[in-house]
RNA sequence: GGGCAAUUAGCUCAGUUGGUUCAGAGCACCUCGUUUACACCGAGGGGGUCGGGGGUUCGAAUCCCUCAUUGCCCACCA
């Protein structure tokens, strides 16, 4: 035989890929055909390859090969997301290096370094689901910052503002120092650390009382303006109405009042400090306050933090720190654990900032999506657990600050004719922009002047506006302070125009993704986007619920008035063997390529479907893609030797005639079980369903009851419906091992391009003959009845044995072949006593024996079937007492009844049997 | 602090409406085997008080209460 005994899976992988994208089975343009389709998850630029993508990517390759194989027109379109955030600091980190610092840079010098280090490093992920056989279409890669998917963002940041729902606000945000930009709060990760409470004394003014406070930033007291306690605090009553002097920066602030102070912590009384808490900040609106920010955009401090300007804020926490205990201000200190939140990015410790920032409302945009998950189901969550993280995000929803202060991204279509805080128009181009200016302007949208109007700081009228707009959906209006100012001097024009410097959200460009790689917001009647959305099933990981998911149901509701996908299969984080989340920093994540290398793509596919079921965790182990490659070997070996059969012109034999049928039934019976699992997303289970079906059912039992004597022919009919039988497993087989499966489907017969197994047809689901599948069920017990006493007394399979049975069962005499067959018996005789001088064992009711030549150990035999006496008349027993329990047989069902008296007659024909066997030995 | 989920064999997990097939699977483990596809294999085997306790029921891994442990999400009292 001049087939290797080993399956070579790197040969087949780079043969068949390049096959199959040579004749564009990938490729998927509108057709008549029911369409399938799914958006990969497009992974960040900046990326490589783990074993989270694998993963993803497998479930993903899975769902689409199959849709194909069904006879669907399957596309998967792959891309990138640009992940502004992470990409800008590698780009700023490379420049660093190189001696370039960002802010020598221009904006269009930036981004072209940017694009440069996307054009070199991006992409690498997509080139690396390849070689796992990601059967995407290749064709549509798509990239969040191509022309067409900007320009749709453009496109519905317009719209969103025109709509009244994108608004300016100066809010409290979470800033992020080393990047200097800001972040969503679902990007900031709480940590705890070990810090300090430090316990601080002011002095009450025209006093010598003093009074303690606790913080954990004693920096941030040069930020403070004011001093407040409970209204309930007896302890604080009498300093009503006075102030307290700050230390080192000696302001004078009041002492207020509010129960938003907790008199249990602490010292009960809490510096309020609204530049740098969203609570001060919260309390210095209601007790109108003013608002002090001490820090520069990298958090260092600024001329409020007095002789500490310039330095950092946790350098100055431990310089002032020193300086209040010198100067007498500091109480004490206690280790305090406290939660910090830190950028996902960058790790900094993230600042609660007041800045101006584009905020979306988001209120009443969620409500179909909300609607769409919780009541008409039209978006399914896989498994169905994470409906309630959903509703409650949805049911809470913030309105979402989309603004970063960063130049890679789309730049926000916001161009500012003046100076003043309405003084700026939103459009799609700077052209349409200066139209829409010169129209605020004067009415009408001829040249006309520009405002000379000063800068205002943003206070809360801006907010309370925004609020009003909130409730009202209504359209903010901003014209009308703007047209009665200024004189004439020059008109506007183009150079006038500045546009915001800040770019969006990443995520407002992902929220678009099922949309936009159609090309469904800039033609939103464009052949593709009718035909392919809304998308099918979407694969993710439950991480991204919020600040993916969530987001392009609201999107497609409210661009396409349509679902984006029906399914969302969330799959679980991958996890190392000591349940460590794996990724970089701990060097635990096995370098995914080295894996497809060992393992094939198969096998590490395999590997990691086995265990991962939907939303639990994968705990990864490589001993799994052993075991897939295990499984490829084992397929592979399955076909070798039925290929290596001679086919000759002989009659059928019944035992193969049989084997056929059954194992024809088998499959029948595995596949309508695999479509379930499949309809539930169980994808391991289905796999395991396959898995068990091929090893056990085909290799094991159906391989060995035809297999032809040695060295001699197999039958034309039997090796013809083995054939077929084969096909269809390697059919099945398909979307989880696609390599090996077009490997050993290209071997068996030479195939036209059109009928690469990648193309052919998914089995279609049969009416099971059960009755075949239980006879057979019984015929195998009987096999290993056989196997067992030939192991129990060391008889040697190459030795003949004769089979006697008392058949109480009236079992079909049909299998007998089979039988002896896979036990090497010469012939199997049916008695109506039993045997004397034989080995014996029972299943059900019937009783087998094997006269064995030399002496029978009888005494071992009797306690044997005492054994198997006493075990089942425990069970009559147990049964006995249930159905004499009137209100059992009163209040269960017919059919629990009757399973009950089937178990006792069954009981006590076995203990009828074993009775007289053991009489007989006796 | 609030919410959700989980706890079943050494490991990873199934177990749908309480009742046939309810105590299962895969891996690992043990025994035997150079049988002519595969030792990346074959045949056979052991292994669980279903987290603890209580309750409902004729009947509970399954429903209820309670405790314990673990994980996740949300909130962020200085």
């Amino acid at each position: 035989m001049d087939i290797p005994s080993k399956y070579d899976a790197q040969k087949a992988e780079n043969h068949w890929y390049g096959y199959w994208m040579e004749h564009k089975y990938f490729d998927s343009v509108p057709d008549d055909r029911e369409p399938y389709t799914i958006v990969i998850p497009p992974p960040n630029v900046t990326g490589v390859l783990h074993m989270g993508h694998m993963m993803n990517a497998t479930l993903q390759d899975v769902l689409t090969r199959r849709a194909r194989l069904m006879g669907k027109n399957a596309c998967w379109v792959p891309g990138m997301d640009h992940a502004s955030i992470a990409t800008e600091a590698k780009v700023v980190a490379k420049l660093k290096s190189e001696g370039i610092d960002k802010s020598d840079l221009s904006r269009e010098e930036f981004l072209k370094h940017a694009w440069e280090w996307t054009d070199e490093y991006g992409g690498v992920i997509l080139d690396q689901l390849k070689k796992l056989g990601c059967s995407c279409d290749w064709h549509r890669t798509k990239f969040t910052m191509d022309d067409a998917m900007y320009k749709s963002v453009i496109k519905v940041f317009v719209d969103l503002f025109n709509k009244g729902l994108i608004y300016r606000g100066h809010r409290m945000v979470n800033w992020d120092p080393e990047a200097q930009t800001t972040l969503s709060d679902e990007e900031v990760i709480y940590e705890e650390k070990q810090g300090l409470l430090y316990y601080l004394s002011y002095p009450i003014e025209g006093s010598s009382e003093k009074v303690t406070i606790a913080t954990t930033r004693p920096e941030t007291i040069l930020g403070d303006t004011a001093i407040c306690v409970n209204p309930h605090d007896d302890r604080f009553r009498h300093l009503k109405g006075k102030k307290a002097i700050v230390p080192i920066c000696a302001r004078v602030v009041p002492i207020i009042e509010d129960g938003y102070v907790d008199m249990e912590f602490g010292t009960g009384c809490l510096k309020i400090t609204p530049a740098h808490d969203i609570n001060d900040k919260a309390l210095g609106e209601k007790h109108d306050l003013e608002t002090i920010d001490i820090f520069n955009a990298d958090a260092t401090l600024n001329s409020f933090g007095l002789h500490y300007e310039g330095k950092d804020r946790f350098v100055v926490r431990k310089e002032i720190t020193k300086e209040l205990e010198e100067k007498g201000f500091l109480v004490k200190t206690e280790d305090y654990v406290n939660k910090v939140g830190t950028s996902e990015r960058t790790k900094a410790v993230i600042e609660p900032r007041l800045s101006d920032q584009w905020f979306l409302k988001m209120e009443e945009l969620a409500q179909p999506a909300l609607k769409a998950v919780l009541e008409t189901e039209e978006v399914k969550f896989f498994p169905k657990k994470f409906d309630n993280t959903y509703r409650h995000w949805m049911e809470n929803i913030r309105d979402w600050n989309i603004s970063r202060q960063l130049w890679w991204g789309q730049q926000i279509p916001a161009y500012y004719y003046g100076d003043g805080q309405d003084d700026f128009v939103v459009a799609e181009t700077k052209e349409e922009a200066l139209e829409k200016a010169r129209l605020k302007l004067n009415g009408h949208p001829e040249p006309a002047s520009p405002t000379g109007r000063r800068p205002r700081r943003a206070t809360e009228t801006m907010e309370d506006a925004s609020k009003k707009a909130n409730e009202k959906r209504a359209l903010t209006s901003r014209t009308s302070a703007v047209l009665s100012t200024g004189s004439v001097e020059k008109p506007l024009e183009l150079q006038d125009l500045r546009q915001d410097e800040d770019a969006l959200d990443t995520w407002f460009s992902s929220w678009l993704w099922p949309i936009s790689v159609f090309n469904g917001i800039l033609e939103p009647d464009n052949k593709e986007i009718n035909y392919y959305y809304p998308t099918n099933d979407l694969v993710t990981g439950p991480d991204i619920i919020f600040f993916w998911v969530a987001r392009m149901i609201v999107s497609g509701y409210e661009f396409r008035n349509e679902r984006p996908f029906q399914n969302v299969y969330f799959t679980g984080l991958v996890r190392d063997k000591q349940r460590r989340k794996m990724s970089k920093s701990l060097g635990n994540s096995p370098d995914a390529l080295k894996l497809i290398e060992e393992y094939g793509a198969d096998g590490v596919r395999v590997g990691l479907l086995l265990s991962s079921a939907a939303g639990n965790d994968l705990m990864f182990d490589e001993d799994l893609c052993q075991q897939g490659k295990n499984f490829a070997n084992k397929i592979w070996n399955g076909f070798r030797l039925v290929k290596g059969w001679e086919v000759g012109d002989l009659p059928q034999p019944e035992a193969s005639k049989l084997g056929i049928a059954w194992y024809t039934a088998k499959f029948d019976q595995t596949l309508a079980e695999i479509e379930n699992h499949f309809s539930k997303y169980r994808i391991s289970d289905a796999l395991m369903a396959i898995y068990k079906l091929v090893w056990d059912d085909y290799s094991s039992w159906l391989l060995e009851i035809i297999k032809p004597d040695y060295q001699k022919p197999i039958d034309k009919t039997t090796y013809e419906e083995v054939i077929a039988l084969f096909e269809q497993n390697l059919k099945l087989l398909h979307p989880f091992m696609p390599f090996l499966t077009e490997e050993v489907w290209q071997h068996i017969a030479k195939r036209s391009p059109q009928e690469a197994l990648v193309v052919s047809e998914w089995p279609k689901t049969q009416n099971v003959d059960a009755d075949l599948t239980k006879e057979f069920e019984f015929a195998a017990e009987v096999v290993s009845g056989v196997r067992n006493i030939r192991k129990e007394k060391n008889i040697p399979m190459k030795e003949v044995l004769e089979l006697s049975v008392l058949d109480e069962e009236k079992t079909s005499k049909k299998w007998d072949t089979v039988i002896e067959k896979l036990t090497n018996l010469s012939k199997i005789t049916y008695v109506d006593a039993s045997v004397e001088g034989a080995l014996s064992f029972r299943v059900k009711s019937n009783e087998y024996f094997i006269p064995v030549s030399g002496t029978i150990d009888i005494e071992a035999e009797i306690q044997k079937i005492e054994e198997e006496l006493k075990y089942t008349k425990g069970f009559l027993r147990s049964i006995q007492k249930k159905l004499s329990n009137e209100r059992f047989v009163n209040n269960a069902p017919e059919l629990v009844i009757d399973t009950e008296r089937k178990k006792k007659a069954d009981a006590e024909a076995k203990i009828e049997t074993l009775e007289k066997s053991l009489s007989s030995l006796k």
